[in-house]
RNA sequence: GGCGACGUACCCAAGUGGUUAAGGGGGAGGUCUGCAAAACCUCUAUUCAGCGGUUCGAAUCCGCUCGUCGCCUCCA
């Protein structure tokens, strides 16, 4: 099996061949914790997700960084606007971002390093620009990026660096720089604004080069796949290949993945534009997490992604589908010899779902391969054509496949006390054709959040 | 203006040269069932924005037109 990636730098999908064999070393371009991260932002953190979830299911072995950026000027304006400090702001931004990522079911990274515990770093690789020329400084104690200095400037993006030349759209120059492309590595000192002193002197960093620092600090100066949303390749992601390279000499990245933006009403979600949603407003609206997540990760990564109450609603559905096989199969009872076929029907999945996240993850067919085989399976509990161990070997078989995609519902083999003891005075009650206490009981669990389904093995239930 | 992506059923979304155009959701019938729920079955795109071209053959390749979105500026 091989894995296909798209690569953003040559713009075309190659096999993935890993720097070290067998190990895989990712960075993922993090949160900004100014504020809590919307669900847009979700997008690109399950899409890395994914993305480590299936090479660890492919035998590889995963090294994953995530930055948390606790300091820039949204936070340093924040902070001020509350008269609190930076890192109070960060700190409530940084855990509500890991509570959401849990509720999400997002893998855990190796790594999450924050750019202000990474000033060392930052510093000793801003010298290496001064010494080799591709960085100056400026009257106020600033730092800047040659552009000149680095005739690959702008191929991330496919951008011409001379059509850039002090368009209205280049941001006017409050630093003093030689050139308005350059870009801050590091910005001086000013009275209202945190700072550090260093080797270089006074300031606080630029963000672009803690990304490069705090990568090459864990991964190495080299390392295989780079991700982040598509509105980071530039100037964000196409600065890190500059001063990075600049400064080692060597290739930074070997695959730049980027996820295209989850679109709500026609338009990308961005907090500029006000369309936003968070994790928490969703879950307030009565959607579960799983649903969510499967909304967010249900379409290829490089295309836009349709967001908003039918996408939702549909996921909903889906994973109510998905529920409802799990019960089904935990439920299900029959004392006859094993489905002969039910193996090539296992291997056909399995088959088919690798080799559509082969390709670029592409999560589509992966997702018809496993609704295919929901619907297949269900025809044989229909037909009463499993046996007991085929319903285990079945289930089993999803989990795994769930390793990848997360949306399978949490295995609970026992329920509290209280609720069995419903379930259990129910089951009595339908022995006794009571008809009336059943229905009852039934109302009652349902209001507990357990639905209860009637089947010829018995009653069988499920967290709504 | 430059660069790039895209336009497939009621909605979301695969398919990128060749059997009946995946899958999810929704809708309409039906089966099963004490009721309910779940599930299963049938139907819901002779057609892939439009026009023209290449080809034995195109949703898939080429050209043009229309439309949408993104990046070029903080941004996942």
């Amino acid at each position: 099996m091989t894995i296909q990636l798209h690569d953003t730098m040559t713009g075309a999908a190659r096999e993935l061949v890993p720097l070290e064999p067998g190990h895989v070393r990712i960075y993922s371009c993090g949160p900004t914790v100014y504020g809590p991260a919307h669900v847009g932002n979700f997008r690109s953190f399950l899409f890395a997700d994914l993305l480590v979830r299936y090479l660890r299911y492919a035998g590889l072995r995963v090294t994953w960084v995530m930055n948390i950026t606790d300091v820039d000027d949204k936070i340093i304006k924040g902070a001020g606007a509350e008269g609190v400090s930076i890192a109070e702001i960060s700190k409530r931004y940084r855990e509500g971002f890991l509570q959401d990522g849990r509720t999400l079911g997002m893998t855990v990274p190796d790594v999450m390093p924050r750019a202000t515990e990474h000033i060392p770093q930052m510093v000793e690789l801003i010298g290496r620009l001064l010494e080799r020329g591709n960085a100056y400084r400026t009257d106020d104690g600033s730092i800047f990026f040659r552009i000149a200095s680095w005739p690959e400037y702008g191929r991330l993006a496919r951008l011409d660096p001379e059509g850039m030349r002090v368009g209205e759209r280049v941001e006017a120059d409050d630093y003093g720089k030689d050139d308005v492309r350059d870009f801050a590595v590091w910005k001086g000192p000013r009275a209202d604004e945190p700072s550090w002193e260093t080797a270089i002197g006074p300031g606080r960093p630029g963000w672009h080069i803690e990304c490069s620092a705090m990568s090459m600090a864990y991964l190495g100066p080299s390392f295989d796949i780079h991700t982040g949303g598509v509105d980071l390749i530039f100037p964000h992601h196409q600065d890190e290949i500059a001063q990075s390279e600049a400064a080692t000499g060597q290739t930074f990245v070997a695959y730049w993945l980027h996820c295209a933006h989850l679109q709500m009403g026609g338009q990308k979600m961005s907090k500029s534009l006000g369309n936003i949603d968070r994790v928490g407003d969703v879950l307030g609206r009565g959607i579960s997490p799983r649903a969510l997540r499967l909304a967010l990760v249900s379409a290829h990564y490089r295309a836009p992604l349709s967001f908003g109450e039918d996408s939702l609603a549909a996921a909903s559905s889906a994973v109510d589908r998905l529920d409802a096989l799990f019960a089904a199969l935990a439920a299900y009872r029959n004392d006859c010899p094993d489905d002969a076929t039910l193996p090539a029907l296992l291997d056909g999945t399995r088959a088919a779902f690798e080799a559509a996240l082969d390709d670029d993850l592409n999560i589509s067919p992966a997702l018809a391969a496993v609704f295919e085989l929901v619907r297949e399976l269900n025809r044989r509990i229909d037909a009463r054509q499993l046996s007991t161990a085929d319903a285990g070997r079945a289930t089993d078989f999803l989990r795994g496949l769930d390793r990848v995609l997360g949306i399978a519902p949490v295995a609970e083999e026992t329920l509290d006390a209280e609720l069995q003891k419903l379930l259990d005075d129910r089951a009595a009650a339908r022995a006794g054709s009571d008809w009336s206490a059943s229905d009852r009981l039934r109302t009652v669990l349902a209001g507990r959040g357990i639905l209860v389904e009637d089947t010829r093995d018995g009653q069988r239930w499920r967290r709504a």
